[in-house]
DNA sequence: CGCTAGGTGCATGTTATTTTCAAATTAAAA
DNA sequence: TTTTAATTTGAAAATAACATGCACCTAGCG
């Protein structure tokens, strides 16, 4: 991902240059596209600047030479189809927004696909793997994503239920013990009620894994806390993406699990879809449909 | 977008190249990402042909020559970071398939990205934005998706709820009118009893927006049907995907109703969080942490 | 069997990139 | 202010990469 940051790179690095490279500089995050084009001398003429000078600015970043810079540039431009965040203007027309916010979410996804800690979510496996029985707890916002997780967990056959009710947490909190697994799941990792519940599980030994951003109580005081860091919150980015990054960490670890439970598992999930075949209602006059390419509800 | 079928259109035009150039083809095809950063001498010799052949190849793909080519590459593997459907091996790694994951999970966002029709998206907008109340229908998998989408609703101060149990939506569906808008959610589009539902506040001349595959009940029973079509689903892919999916298309219908009931209502979505933060905990030691990056749970 | 056309690689020419080195500029010290 | 050292810069040469012309080879056809 060196390439995706490559102009802001530049424009971070930009004061440590030297004055002619500088100009090189200017040029390059002007005019981007036409550079990924261009000979050496064609740019050091258009930067008025020496051609060795425009091989020490690609040096000076860390590149090997020109050519290497100007692929990683290529690189950069052509997977920078700005997924950057966003920031909503109130005249934006809905094919705008609806490309903001897909864009934003893409990027989001990239971010934390980059960020996530295999070893931390591979510890966190383990245990959901060897777990007698797994819940989730969040509020507000992360509580659908508590009911879909147990939702998929219970596919898996693993023992799971989801509490977005403060009290309902602890009663069933204080029932567990070491055998069990809580996952923790918030936006914020501040969230009074849920930190109180993961201290009474913690007590009895159970293991905690979070979903929040790091460095957070909730972060700090879980067993194997999984950080989900997004970018400062532009405008509604955050609020949009967390759950659904929170939803695509789980799928993670509950293919995770599936594969160490058991290669059959992985097929269960989509075998569900047979017995639920049933409750859906076939188009009527055409012919059975193939089948169909969709799952439970 | 010619480079991102680079590949492909290698493969395509590969019968038609003459013997020798195919070798080259193939090394290509084998090994694109180290052919970005070769130079024409070691790509010759690997492919076992000589330097004039590799510019053949070039030239007969209709670039300009080996650097054109070579450039063309790098941005289409860039930009081709194979979003693409994954499936899934059983000796994958953790890291392997988290990538597969995600990626899968970003492919299937652009594809929706590019499909979501924008008309229907407005039209979609306009009856939300006008509805006395809203509802959520959907089962499963579906309800959580339900829920996240009327506790979204909630903040733009429209008046919605969600409903995953048949019985309450029967009831619910009942005292709704023109005035209202039910939103049928589904990875199917054939949930009986999501059909059954609908029927019934159709009769009372409800406006339904579904979100489902086209071509199916579902979707041809609703008033303003938007149509999340996703690839023939590999593996999990679509039963991971979908769900996420209906997320952000809300978020798109979201954002339109709060753009469209004012733009203070944007900021509402991020003034919530003010009201919230009471029940958060902060750091106890930290001094006052920066304004909070985050919002509600 | 020889001829022709298309395909291939060698060797060379051309162009681009990198390195070297000296000039120039700037900064520092006297 | 002048001198000196250090840094920066560009000119030119060297090197490396790329493209082209041409000759050779192979295969297909008469």
């Amino acid at each position: 991902m060196n390439s995706f940051n490559l102009l802001k790179s530049i424009a971070e690095a930009h004061p440590n240059l030297r004055k002619s490279e500088q100009k090189v500089a200017d040029f390059v995050l002007e005019n981007p596209n036409e550079v990924i084009h261009m000979r050496i001398v064609d740019l050091a003429s258009e930067a008025n600047v020496s051609e060795p000078t425009v091989v020490r600015f690609c040096r000076a970043l860390n590149y090997d030479g020109f050519q290497d810079f100007k692929l990683t540039l290529a690189q950069g431009l052509a997977s920078n189809t700005n997924f950057e965040q966003f920031s909503l203007n109130s005249k934006d027309t809905v094919m705008e927004f609806k490309e903001k916010i897909f864009d934003s979410m893409i990027g989001n996804l990239l971010n934390i696909k980059e960020q996530l800690d295999t070893e931390t979510v591979e510890s966190a496996i383990d245990s959901l793997a060897k777990a007698r029985r797994v819940e989730f707890y969040g509020f507000g916002a992360s509580a659908p994503v508590c009911t879909d997780a147990a939702h998929k967990f219970h596919r898996l056959k693993v023992s799971s239920t989801s509490y977005s009710d403060p009290h309902m947490q602890a009663i069933s909190a204080v029932s567990l013990d070491e055998r069990d697994v809580v996952v923790a799941i918030s936006q914020t990792g501040r969230t009074k009620d849920l930190l109180h519940t993961v201290k009474l599980v913690k007590d009895a030994g159970t293991t905690v894994i979070s979903l929040c951003p790091s460095n957070t109580p909730l972060s700090d005081a879980a067993t194997i806390p999984i950080h989900i860091d997004l970018e400062e919150d532009k405008d509604l980015s955050t609020l949009m993406s967390s759950r659904v990054l929170h939803l695509v960490v789980i799928d993670v670890l509950a293919v995770g699990v599936a594969m160490k439970l058991g290669p059959g598992l992985i097929d269960h999930l989509k075998t569900i879809k047979r017995s639920l075949r049933s409750l859906r209602q076939n188009d009527k006059r055409l012919p059975l449909r193939k089948p169909s390419s969709s799952e439970e509800e």
